[in-house]
DNA sequence: TATCTGTTATATTATATATATAACAGATAT
DNA sequence: ATATCTGTTATATATATAATATAACAGATA
């Protein structure tokens, strides 16, 4: 049977089974940067767990755990039976706890690019270009 | 015995064994950051493997497991007997495959921030700041 | 000669990741 | 009502990764 959501989310994930990075975060990754390109849009479903595990060929546990994720970070929004739904962004996602992540791995980030050459300027360039390229979409 | 590279090393060292983060991972991270603030300058050198495991509390494989990394990456030099030094960075550390490593860890990290409600003008201004924080040591 | 260096090898333990089955309870469609 | 779908939970297993523990080697040094 010909499904909508399964053709969505199949044009927006690109997993990569030999990287180091486990698939759940992949997988976690690409909704997030789906949702950030409104390519997935608030109240847009995504398929069951066991539908998108099977047309990704990946075990139902691995989709469910990232599933789980995104609700608890609030990207999602699991209504039992009705399905799963992307959720419309929102300032409360911005914790104080989250900005400090944020600003750790960019510091990781940004000791290691300074080291090897790339002045704030190509940064800042390189982050402009790349909120550009999500904002694509819109 | 007093150990002038143990106490360095230990001012810029704070691992978190409770951290999901490998402590090779962080301790790589925290050393390429001691570059960056410059707290560690070319030439200097590292304690050996085993100084520096038995100074943290950790195994000697995981302390060679990090230096190895650094070697292969051109951050520090280990000639045999002479110690580990620290490198002059240098723009052949700018390869394309690294660029392309860091641009897909940013549209990672951007692609979250920009859902949570990090504009463009935010993340460049927390850039710019860790920029400032890591060159404060010149 | 004794001691330090990086390096390599092997083994063991613990944890994380992914999979495989199974079951439960609520909702929906036939 | 019965079958089917939903998310969720539980249990077990296989594999990979991370960290540790010992040991040994070869080169350099005190």
């Amino acid at each position: 049977m010909y499904n909508v959501e399964s053709e969505m989310i199949r044009m927006i994930l690109n997993l990569d089974f030999e990287s180091e990075i486990p698939i759940y975060q992949q997988l976690r990754s690409q909704i997030i940067e789906g949702i950030a390109m409104k390519k997935l849009k608030p109240g847009e479903t995504l398929p069951s767990v066991r539908q998108m595990a099977s047309d990704i060929g990946i075990n139902m546990h691995t989709v469910n755990k990232t599933y789980t994720l995104l609700k608890q970070d609030g990207f999602i929004t699991v209504h039992r039976q009705k399905g799963v739904t992307v959720n419309k962004m929102n300032k409360s996602m911005l914790t104080d706890e989250y900005l400090s992540r944020l600003k750790q791995n960019l510091r990781i980030l940004i000791a290691e690019a300074a080291c090897r050459g790339v002045n704030k300027d190509n940064f800042t360039e390189t982050s402009l270009e790349i909120f550009s390229y999500l904002k694509k979409g819109e």
